[in-house]
DNA sequence: ACAAAAGTGTTGGACTTACACCCATGC
DNA sequence: GCATGGGTGTAAGTCCAACACTTTTGT
C-alpha cells in the first residue's frame, strides 16, 4: 500500500490533508488518503496517484517517511504501507474520490484529538509524520516548500511557530535565516502590507540550499 | 521484502555484514541479509528471521530505515524492500547459510569502493544507512549498542571516530558526554589498561536516555 | 625514567538569546 | 498621531574547540 501525510499551513495552524471513509472497514472514520500500489508503480507513483483520485491534490514533491507493516494493522489481513509526506504552500480546494465520503483539511491538533476517529494505525502514523516534520525543518530547507513562490521572511516565520506550535523571536529569525546562505534568495520586490498596516517586507524565494548548517533551533521562546 | 543492514566496530574501521550471493542473479556479488517476508510475518520478524538464516547473526533491535521500492530494482520483477538497521558490540562470527556462498564482515569502505560488486540497488541502500548512522550517532544514543554491555569512553569514542571517519578530541568528548544526562551510567569498576600501559579507564554502561540534548557535533577535528 | 592512555583546567571565540530601538505604512 | 508589522543594533550569557597540564599504569 501507499498512504500520503499531506501537510500544510492555515491561520498559523499545521493542518493536514484526510478524507472521511465511505466504507468499512473504518466507515465514517478519518484517514489517509492512499491505496494498493498497482503493478509497474513505485509507491511514490502510486501515492501520487491515490492522492489524487481521492482529493483532487498534487504536490510537488513527495518523501518517504517510513514503512508500516504491523501484521494485524489492516483487520482484512496483513498489509504493508510505505508513507510518503507531502507538503503544499496553502489550504487548497478539495474534491472528494468516489470511495471517500469527504476530503478536507483538519487542525493536526484536532485530527490527534482523543474524539477525533483514524482509521488503521493512522493515528500513529500521523503523530510520526509530525514529529518528523518538527525535526525535519530543523535541519533543512523544506520550510519553504510550505509557502508560496514568493514570500516574506515573516510568512517562513509563521510557518515554523505553525510546525513547532510557539512563537519565535522575529529579529533573531531573520539574521538566522539570512544567514545560512542559499536558504532563500532575495527579490529586488517588496511586497504589500498587511490589513493592519506596517512596513512592506521583501519578498524570498526558496534557494537551492537543503541542509541548514546550524539548524534553526526550536528551543522554546522565554 | 526485508533487507538488514548490520553494522559493527572493528579495528578502528566501521563494518558491515554481507552475504556473497551463491544464485542468479548477481550471482558472486555481495548483498545485504534478506528475503522475502513470510504471511504473518511483519517486515521486522521477517528481517530477524533471514538474518538468522543466511548469516547466523542475532542482533538486539532492528531499526527501520527506509523501503525501496523502485520498479527495476531487482530484474525478476517489481519488488519493495523494507530496510532495518541493526548494531553489534563487536564483530561476532558468521556462518554462511545454505544460498548463500559466504558471510562476512567487510568495512564500510571497502564495501562501497567501486571494485566491490553490490547486488541490486544494495550500494545505494548502504550508503544511506551509512549517512543515516552518521546522522543518528549525533542526536541518540545509539552509540552505545556498538559497545559491549560495560564500556569506557575511550571505546565509545572510538565508535564516534569509526563511524564519523576523523578523529575527536578525547577530553572535550568525555565532557560532552558525562554532561548529558543519562547518556552513560558510571559503574564502580575501572578496565584494565591496555597492552601499551596507560592509566585504567574507568568503566560506564548505557544510560536510559535515548535523544541528545544537544548533540554530539561532527565537526572536523582541526 | 619514559611512553602511553586517562582525565582536568582554562582560554578565546563563535553563537544564541533577549530586548531596546528605528522605519514605513494604513487609519 | 498612533497602532502594526518590518527591520537593525547590542550586550550578556552559553557553549564549544583547542591545547596545556596532571595522573596512573606498563616496560
Amino acid at each position: 500500500m501507499a498512504d500520503t501525510v499531506v501537510f500544510a499551513v492555515g491561520g498559523d495552524q499545521l493542518h493536514v490533508l484526510l478524507v472521511r471513509r465511505a466504507n468499512a472497514p473504518f466507515a465514517g472514520a478519518w484517514a489517509l488518503p492512499g491505496g494498493f500500489v498497482e503493478p509497474g508503480e513505485s509507491p511514490e507513483d502510486a501515492a501520487r496517484r491515490e492522492l489524487l483520485e481521492e482529493t483532487g491534490v498534487t504536490v510537488r514533491a513527495l518523501d518517504q517517511i517510513g514503512a508500516y507493516g504491523d501484521p494485524g494493522r489492516d483487520p482484512r489481513g496483513p498489509t504493508l504501507s510505505v508513507v510518503h509526506r507531502g507538503l503544499l504552500p496553502e489550504l487548497v480546494d478539495v474534491q472528494a474520490g468516489t470511495d471517500a465520503a469527504a476530503a478536507a483539511f483538519l487542525p493536526v491538533r484536532q485530527a490527534l484529538a482523543r474524539n477525533t476517529e483514524l482509521a488503521f494505525d493512522h493515528r500513529r502514523i500521523l503523530s510520526d509524520a509530525v514529529d518528523g516534520l518538527r525535526a525535519d525543518i530543523e535541519q533543512c530547507s523544506i520550510a519553504t516548500a510550505l509557502c508560496p513562490p514568493r514570500f516574506t521572511l515573516s510568512q517562513l516565520r509563521r510557518v515554523y511557530e505553525a510546525v513547532w506550535g510557539h512563537v519565535i523571536d522575529a529579529p533573531n529569525f531573520r539574521r538566522k535565516v539570512l544567514m545560512t546562505e542559499g536558504y532563500v534568495v532575495p527579490l529586488g520586490r517588496t511586497a504589500a502590507p498587511g490589513p493592519d498596516g506596517g512596513k512592506p517586507a521583501h519578498l524570498y524565494r526558496a534557494g537551492k540550499r537543503v541542509t541548514l548548517t546550524p539548524p534553526l533551533y526550536r528551543h522554546s521562546a522565554h
